[in-house]
RNA sequence: GGUCCCGUCGUCUAGCGGCCUAGGAUAUCGGGUUCUCAUCCCGGCGACAGGGGUUCGAAUCCCCUCGGGACUGCCA
C-alpha cells in the first residue's frame, strides 16, 4: 500500500490560530495513524503580509503541541515552479494574462453589488488582441494570469470523505488569478501544484475551504493532475458562534502557552473539538489518540472552542504529570511573579519548593495561577494575618494551644506530616480541647490564613524552626 | 444577494428506525470527605430548533420553514 501522506499548510500572517492547531493536530494524528508522512508547507506567497517571524513562531508552537513534521516546504522558495505552470497553461489556451487593474476591478465589483449582479470577474481581457496586450503594457501595465474556466459547466462535486460528496449547482466565481501581477502564486494554484507535486494523497482541512476545493476540481482537470482525497472539518467557533477570532479573546497557541497551558492538555482538548472515540474516555494520551484517531468518528457541525472544558483538561494534567516536569513548568512562573523575589525563591531550596508545589497542585487549573498565588506565598516570607486569622487567634484557647505546640517543636530538626497529626492530637488532649481548636489557630499562626493546603504538610515542609518562628511571632 | 455547510443539555459529545422515561463529560447547584480551601466521591438541574410527511414505531429517513456559520479578493 503506498504511504498516505497528508499536509499542514498555514500562512504565516499570525501566530498559530487554535483553529489551525486542530487541523495540524488532525492531519498529524491521521499521518500517525496510518504510519504516513506529514507535510509542513508554509503559504508565504502573499509577500505584504507573511512574515519570517511568524513562520518560526508557527513551528515552534508545533513542536511545543508535539506535533512533528516529515517533510518541510516553503512556497516562497519554489516561485518559478508555479509560474512555470502558469505560463504552461497560458500556452495550452487554458489561462490568459488579464490587464484589468484592483482599482478597475474593485470599482466593477461595487456596480455589480448595486446592480444585482453577482460580483465575479466578467472575463473582458479572455480575448485580447496582439495590439490591445501591447497598448496596455506601453501604459505600464503589469498583468496577472487568469484560469478560464469552462464555458459550460453544469455543476461540480467535491468528494469529501468526511461529509460525503458535496454538490455545486453553480461556482460562484468567474475567472480567477493563478497568478498575481508581482509573480506570485495565488493560494488555489499553488495549492494544487504542492499537493500534487508533494504527492498529498489526503487533503484534511477547515471547511472554509471548501468552495476553494470546488475551484480547484477545475485545475486539477486542466493540468491533468490526479485528485487527492478531501475531508473538511467543521470550523472552530467562540462563544458567540461566530468563526474564533481575536473578538472571541485569547486564540493563539501562544496564548495558551504563556497563560500556562500544558500541551497535553491543549492536544487533549483540540482532539475532542469534532472527534469523539465513542466510548466515554475523556483523557487520552497521545498513543491513545493516534491508536483511536479515526476519520469516522468525526463530526460535521462546528464546535464552540470552550475554555472552561480546556481548564478542567488542563487541572487535570497538572495534577497527573510527573512532579519533576511540574516544577520545570512553574518555576518560569514563579520567577515572573512580583511577590516572590529570587532571594526568597533561593532560601526555600529546591526541595521545599519541590513539596510545596506538588501541595498546590491541586488548586491550580493554569500555570498562570502560580503568579501570586495565596497558598504558595505561604512558603515564603512577609506573610500578613488575615481579619479571620486575628479572630481565631483571639480564641480562649489559643495561647496555650501555640505555646504547647511551640514547646513540642523547638529544637527538632524536621517534622514529618505524621508528626505534626500526632502533636496535634497530643496537643489537644493535654490541654483537654477539641481538634478544631488546636488545628485553627495553628493554621492561623503559620500561614496567616484560616484556609489553605493542608497544615501538616505545610508545617512539614516548613520546619520546625521556620514554624516555632511564625508560632512566636503572633504570641 | 448567490453558493455551500451545519442544527441533541449553556458548552463538547453518544445516538446511525425499536435497547431513549435520550447516555457521558464540562459548567452550575446540593451533599459527603477535610481543621479549612482545593482535590476527590455521590446526587440534582438541564437538550432532540419548528412543522409536515414515510413507518406498526423516528433524535435517527424525506420535504419545508426557521436559525447559525463559511465562502463570494491580484488573502490564505
Amino acid at each position: 500500500m503506498k504511504t498516505k501522506r497528508v499536509r499542514f499548510a498555514p500562512s504565516p500572517t499570525g501566530w498559530l490560530h487554535v483553529g489551525g492547531a486542530r487541523t495540524a493536530l488532525f492531519n498529524w494524528l491521521f499521518a500517525k495513524k496510518h504510519e504516513g508522512k506529514l507535510i509542513l508547507r508554509i503559504e508565504d506567497t502573499d509577500v505584504e503580509r507573511s512574515s519570517e517571524e511568524y513562520t518560526d513562531s508557527i513551528k515552534e508552537d508545533l513542536k511545543w503541541l508535539g506535533i512533528k513534521w516529515d517533510e518541510y516546504y516553503r512556497q516562497s522558495d519554489r516561485l518559478e515552479i508555479y509560474e512555470r505552470y502558469a505560463r504552461k497553461l497560458v500556452h495550452e489556451g487554458k489561462a490568459y494574462h488579464c490587464y484589468c487593474t484592483e482599482e478597475e476591478l474593485e470599482e466593477r465589483r461595487k456596480k455589480a453589488i448595486e446592480e444585482g449582479r453577482p460580483p465575479v470577474y466578467d472575463g473582458r481581457c479572455r480575448n485580447l488582441t496582439e495590439e490591445e496586450k501591447k497598448r496596455f503594457e506601453d501604459e505600464g501595465r503589469e498583468p496577472t494570469i487568469r484560469f478560464k474556466l469552462p464555458e459550460q459547466q453544469p455543476h461540480v462535486v467535491v468528494p469529501d470523505e468526511i461529509k460525503g460528496d458535496i454538490e455545486f449547482d453553480s461556482l460562484t466565481t468567474g475567472d480567477f488569478v493563478i497568478l498575481k501581477s508581482d509573480g506570485t502564486p495565488s493560494y488555489n494554484f499553488a495549492c494544487v501544484l504542492d499537493d500534487h507535486l508533494m504527492e498529498i494523497s489526503f487533503v484534511l482541512r477547515a471547511e472554509d475551504h471548501l468552495t476553494n476545493t470546488a475551484k480547484q476540481m477545475f485545475l486539477y482537470e486542466a493540468l491533468g493532475f490526479e485528485q487527492p482525497k478531501f475531508g473538511h472539518l467543521s470550523m472552530l467557533l467562540g462563544p458567540d458562534k461566530s468563526k474564533l477570532s481575536k473578538r472571541s479573546g485569547a486564540t493563539s497557541v501562544r496564548e495558551f502557552r504563556k497563560n500556562g497551558y500544558l500541551p497535553e492538555a491543549m492536544v487533549n482538548h483540540l482532539a475532542l473539538l469534532g472527534w469523539s472515540s465513542k466510548d466515554q474516555q475523556e483523557i487520552f494520551s497521545r498513543e491513545e489518540l493516534i491508536e483511536k484517531f479515526s476519520l469516522d468518528n468525526i463530526v460535521d457541525s462546528p464546535q464552540v472552542f470552550d475554555r472552561e472544558k480546556l481548564d478542567w483538561f488542563n487541572g487535570q494534567y497538572i495534577k497527573e504529570v510527573e512532579l519533576e516536569r511540574f516544577v520545570e513548568l512553574a518555576t518560569p512562573f514563579l520567577e515572573g511573579s512580583e511577590s516572590v523575589d529570587e532571594a526568597s525563591l533561593k532560601e526555600l531550596g529546591d526541595e521545599r519548593l519541590r513539596r510545596a508545589l506538588d501541595l498546590v497542585r491541586p488548586s491550580v487549573s493554569k500555570l498562570s495561577e502560580l503568579v501570586d498565588n495565596e497558598d504558595m506565598a505561604i512558603f515564603f516570607e512577609g506573610l500578613e494575618l488575615t481579619d479571620e486569622a486575628e479572630e481565631v487567634l483571639s480564641w480562649e484557647d489559643s495561647d496555650r494551644v501555640l505555646r504547647a505546640i511551640v514547646t513540642r517543636f523547638s529544637g527538632m530538626e524536621e517534622l514529618t506530616p505524621e508528626e505534626v497529626s500526632e502533636s496535634v492530637k497530643e496537643t489537644k488532649e493535654e490541654i483537654d480541647t477539641g481538634y478544631k481548636q488546636v488545628y485553627k489557630p495553628l493554621r492561623a499562626a503559620v500561614t496567616g490564613k484560616i484556609s489553605g493546603p493542608e497544615i501538616k504538610e505545610v508545617i512539614s515542609i516548613l520546619g520546625p524552626e521556620k514554624t516555632v518562628n511564625r508560632i512566636n511571632s503572633v504570641l
